[in-house]
DNA sequence: GCCATGTTTTGACAAGTCGTCATTTTTCGG
DNA sequence: CCGAAAAATGACGACTTGTCAAAACATGGC
């Protein structure tokens, strides 16, 4: 028993090892910057053995991604728990999102790197779905802000729209906002010179349009950020900001 | 004089043969879809030869995304000529951002491929201010119907927001939402039954938001949209929806 | 301590790709 | 038809990924 634990246990730290060194090779070089002779190299493990962990490089990307939306999950599941009501929880998922990539930008990174099809279609099956699990998770703790909204009369969505399809909005806006942002070099040519306070303004434009009170214009929702900040995000926020 | 041109129309041939060929194998399979000795011997020009024309990979891929860019400029173009107010021709945009990318899924893939860092940064100075002229190209009609509207009276910015920072939001929601559907199957699961609609929706609740009169619901924009489809862009929509 | 058996690790190898560049072929004015 | 300049060629070096037969190691019975 105990000798069985403690193998697996090597196992678990090895794969560990291997992704905690394959992260910033990614980041740094993209999908060619993973190099598998180097990831064997430097870990002093033969090429066979790293093959054993993950079958291919996908694998170890997708593997990485999964840890990013966990890690995610986490800070959602913190912002979720705030106390207030429904619009300043969501506020407080805005303080989470944005407070995740900027304190882990190599996190976001991962995140498009396996947002392509190409990639993604050589991952096994298995580890599509722990993501897909680990997503839904996120997607499930905001809808469920949209509902409890509902519940309450905060808010009330026009015949026809799903909570999820309100959602998928909120979901897009940042991910596509936090996309060019990262490899648009341009955006401060053009006239956004500060993409995060833009993107808080859109995503209150869009609630505001939905009718979720109280608007942003009766409310200080950016108070109530700042408060979520300290609060539930202290550690975080001092890393970012400090 | 004639010989001179008709070499260099050789050559602007030539480099359209070696786009359109590398069209279908980039969207096929990715990045390594895409295989310059597979090019040349498919052209039947010696791999010196493509070099000639394109200096590495991502050269090839960043003009096919130039290309992609331009198409999507003469659709903006044609569709901010759309006479009506200035909300109206803001619908038209949309309409052509979303017929765009039902028509050519391939064209945005190419987009998506682009916009990963480390390929991005393989290109060629000159290309990607080429690049950058065209993505202005179209951020700048957009923007322009929102000064329009300003000027008409029919929004008013917040203080301190420039109209770029809501094209931005506006581009983001779109790109983002793009993405997701692009490479999310689990959209539908998730509860997302028809996410064209929804993008539609959630652009709505922006502007709504904003205060961009009439508001989507004193005006049916849909009847509008329908309009635009058959008046700018007739032959678009039957090949989508016919 | 020692052998037999099953498991893990190893690294040489096959297959494939990118980008280069010395050599060959083509062009074209005189 | 010649000879110089321009263009095209493809063998080559350097590097990758993923495989697999062989070697090293662990384990348990005696």
């Amino acid at each position: 028993m105990e000798t069985l634990t403690r193998k697996q246990r090597e196992l678990k730290q090895r794969e560990a090892d291997i992704l905690a060194l394959s992260r910033p090779m990614l980041i740094e070089g993209g999908y060619h910057g993973l190099n598998m002779d180097r990831i064997a190299a430097e870990l002093e493990y033969s090429k066979g053995t790293i093959y054993k962990h993950f079958s291919c490089k996908e694998e170890i990307i997708i593997a990485l991604a999964i840890e990013t939306q966990e890690k995610r999950s986490e800070f959602f599941s913190r912002a979720a728990a705030f106390q207030g009501s429904s619009r300043e929880r969501l506020t407080a998922i805005g303080v989470a999102c944005e407070l995740f990539v900027r304190l882990f930008p190599d996190h976001f990174a991962v995140e498009q790197i396996i947002n392509s099809r190409s990639i993604w279609e050589k991952t096994s099956l298995d580890r599509r779905k722990l993501m897909q699990v680990a997503e839904g998770k996120c997607m499930h703790m905001v809808s469920g802000i949209v509902r409890d909204g509902i519940a309450h009369g905060d808010v009330a969505l026009p015949d026809g729209t799903t909570p999820e399809e309100l959602v998928f909005g909120l979901w897009s806006l940042t991910f596509g906002a936090y996309s060019i942002l990262s490899t648009g070099e341009s955006l401060a040519n053009l006239g956004v010179k500060d993409p995060f306070a833009s993107i808080r303004t859109n995503v209150h434009h869009m609630l505001n349009g939905i009718g979720w009170r109280p608007l942003s214009t009766e409310h200080d929702y950016n108070a109530v950020a700042q408060r979520i900040s300290e609060e539930i995000f202290a550690a975080e926020f001092q890393l970012v900001f400090g």
